[in-house]
DNA sequence: CGACGCTTTGAAGGCCCTCAAATCAGGTGG
DNA sequence: CCACCTGATTTGAGGGCCTTCAAAGCGTCG
């Protein structure tokens, strides 16, 4: 363990992404409610969309604005945030190439419940309300997906809810590092390490506890060599020993 | 203040309704996610469907069942649960008539992840996989409902986890209580009575509580004249005081 | 190198859970 | 119709988890 721990953080860049035509038919193809649909289909659908890159922290939209556009994380990472009234912000969740967010007045929100911000680098396509729904009614395939895809983000929302109400923060924090590899994870010498920049007041807010909380978990894993972390960074070193602690 | 207080609630029994073909297209047409659609595509969507009464505290499936129907709610109401592995319940959802629930594999998941249970006597229209997904096909529109719908659920489950992260116990009963009465209640001289059944302990599993929590905050609420209540029942009596709770 | 901001650590206190026991409403059977 | 029984509700006491408030340690970036 060195004295001095620098970040492993390693993001490819925005510039290392050329959004051509071929790159964002590819793209396309992989996002999950697209992934069906044939070459001359997604011709269509590419053609209803625009792109558009931000730069890390940028805003994408604000909670509170109308909605006006639906997108699809293309490259890079998106971070949804709700904003309360008492002033904290409740993270819920960072999304990765290939997920949509945002909704639209034809969805039944006329404004956006969250904001939305570019967690890294990043590049979105974007498409409005008229065109979304060129797409439904040409490709009803596409709508059932997405009937699903919003099936399983509620399933793992009351998920979420379920470990809020009966799992002590150790185990909550257990669980995110777990999903978050799982979804950000990049194979390491060391372990997992978690491709994204992740600060203890993310994990939180994302577990509904408070920074020094967070804090004190992480130690306690690292003591217990469980997982090895820095300043905006986490890798997990066991993965087991961490299962072992989300099953309590 | 009568000193043995009795149960006020009255609900309709289901003698009182008869699952006559007009009656279910009155009922079809009430549910959200059809009420657009014409007349011919009630009737097509009605050959469609199969009805189905049960009984007051009657199983309609269980958690980890295989995912077989979409069910519609035509009278009564109906509960959803979640067992978790430690034996709590979650009390996930109470349905109205017009709000359908279930899943089907076409939908992404292949077995339920909760249970359904009556309520109150209640009756439920079937829909199976192959039935659905004919709908959807012939009716772009009702895909596009119901992807509205599902965002919709979404978006109150976040609430519910942003609540249960943020706020005290006394809060979330409060919060609970006038969405109930918003949804079931009934106005009477007294205030407003919500006509369901609602032990302490159904009170505690859908705010994250301890039975004992619940009973203590419902006291609290009494002594303040705020609500009136008894063994599974409440009514409302000052909802603006309660509202003054809720924003802390 | 220095300042700023993220992180860590300590201490005090509050909210809520658990365990336990008493009270009470409603249903049952005589 | 009444006494009894069962399960829901209430209330109290003790304790643990987590929050808040403070202050000291360290990376990072200019």
């Amino acid at each position: 363990m060195p004295s001095r721990r620098t970040t492993p953080l390693n993001p490819p860049t925005i510039e290392s992404h050329e959004c051509t035509t071929g790159v964002r038919l590819d793209k396309l193809s992989l996002v999950p409610f697209f992934q069906d649909a044939g070459e001359t289909a997604l011709q269509r659908i590419n053609s209803l969309c625009s792109a558009r890159h931000f730069k890390s922290d940028e805003s994408i939209y604000q909670q509170e604005e109308l909605a006006a556009y639906i997108r699809i994380v293309v490259f890079g990472a998106v971070r949804l945030l709700h904003h309360t009234e008492d002033g904290k912000d409740i993270l819920i969740d960072l999304l990765q190439p290939g997920e949509y967010f945002g909704t639209l007045p034809v969805l039944g929100d006329d404004r956006y419940t969250e904001s939305a911000c570019a967690h890294t680098d990043c590049c979105l396509l974007t498409v409005d309300e008229k065109s979304f729904i060129t797409i439904l009614y040409e490709y009803p395939d596409i709508a059932v997906k997405l009937i699903g895809i919003n099936a399983k983000r509620l399933k793992k929302a009351r998920e979420t809810i379920r470990q809020l109400t009966s799992s002590p923060a150790e185990q909550r924090i257990a669980s995110i590092l777990l999903a978050l590899a799982e979804k950000f994870g990049e194979q390491k010498k060391n372990g997992t390490l978690i491709q994204l920049p992740l600060s203890r007041k993310n994990l939180a807010d994302s577990t509904g506890t408070s920074t020094e909380t967070a804090s004190r978990i992480m130690s306690k894993f690292q003591d217990k060599k469980i997982i090895n972390t820095g300043r905006k960074w986490v890798s997990i070193s066991d993965k087991e020993l961490l299962r072992q602690v989300l099953e309590g």
